[in-house]
DNA sequence: CAAAAAACGGACCATTTGGTCAACAAATTT
DNA sequence: AAATTTGTTGACCAAATGGTCCGTTTTTTG
């Protein structure tokens, strides 16, 4: 069924500019929510030819879920027990915050899909995700294990800090609306220092100088 | 053109009975997901009557919006800055948690319409929560001033505070697979220990004992 | 440069869906 | 009990939408 890549110039050029299209769609109205026809118009393409590039809008929003992958990669997922948990810790909360601030349709998308159940992530991802949380649940047990660090439970503790993280891009217009205004990078800044030391002071680890 | 309660006893039976079917569709599917025929199904009458009870799709929308309104009480609301914070703060996180742990549909179809943009929420409500916020934040601001806490800045405190919470009922389905099981109420009973040790330790207070 | 493959795009279709109508049944009111 | 209001329902409609068809154009390939 599936035709394979073909990896063609152009192929490869609409291809992008229709699932970058899509992710905005998406993450503005969710998959019910975003016609194909709203996709096409974005791309700047006709409707067929989406539909041509992609065989249906499922697999066109499979397709910006995979590609949403590549962007959750982090120093912690490398992380060992040898590894000073304030540092990874810190650094993992900072690139949670960045890609908040820089791609914060993505975490929407993904925010949508799970609330939603999660129905069209592939058992591929779900599989790896199971197994990177149990390898990073791992090394945070032997840092309490250790008692490098005080936590009642590892899971918990990367939960806070993706639902913390995420917040702020999910909820984005909440935030600007209470605050009254958008979030500037500056305020980006605070905010990733404010959790990293709330997380790191909760943890009984001091903030690492460069974070402070 | 709303025509004006009438408050029968069927009407006010019927609108519950419809209110309710409706805040568990949405919740799974959001807004545009779910169809006045799945609300109908659920709530065991035809679509025509349930039209009849609530002139639209939205106006139903608009009804289940402002009926959770009023789980979003806690004692936090009247504090001052005489208070203890430790206490208030406490007590805050373990209702919000509570709230996710028995409504998690409330807390979906808040967190699908903010990340839509919050174009349903009333004039009334966006105004209501603002000055809210406005309130809380004060108070921290006192309890700032007076050195009783540590916290960059006291939206943020707020912000972490939902964002942790919230995510146990927004994200059930992605701690569930990740834990490998539902979380129990002992469960929940950890993990509202953990948030709330985890925050206030973050804020330089010490953990009340009841909340150990 | 001819033939094959890939890309394009208008017309079209079936289904879903929000919503209306009109007729009928049950309750309430007078 | 008659009159009026409220509740119940199936039939129906128009718009939106996912997706197909098929002919045409462009690009690539041998």
């Amino acid at each position: 069924m599936a035709k394979e890549p073909k990896s063609g110039a152009i192929r490869q050029h609409n291809r992008q500019k229709i699932i970058t299209a899509a992710e905005r769609a998406f993450a503005e109205h969710g998959f019910k929510g975003t016609s194909v026809q709203k996709i096409a118009d974005r791309a700047g393409l006709p409707k067929t030819n989406v539909l041509y590039y992609f065989n249906s809008k499922q697999e066109l929003y499979i397709a910006v879920l995979e590609q949403i992958l590549s962007l959750w990669n982090s120093a912690f997922d490398n992380a060992t027990a040898e590894h000073d948990p304030a540092e990874v810790l810190a650094q993992y909360i900072a690139d949670k915050m960045h890609l908040s601030e820089t791609k914060p349709e993505v975490s929407k998308i993904f925010a949508l899909e799970i609330i939603n159940g999660g129905q069209n992530l592939t058992d591929f991802f779900r599989d790896n995700h199971e197994s990177w949380m149990k390898g990073r649940v791992e090394v945070i047990q032997q840092w309490i294990d250790s008692g490098q660090i005080r936590t009642e439970d590892p899971y918990y503790l990367i939960f806070h800090i993706w639902a913390c993280s995420q917040h702020y891009a999910d909820f984005s217009s909440q935030i600007s609306q209470l605050r009254g205004n958008k979030m500037t990078s500056d305020d980006f800044s605070i905010a990733t220092k404010s959790l990293i030391h709330m997380i790191l002071t909760g943890c009984g680890l001091s903030v690492p100088a460069r974070y402070q």
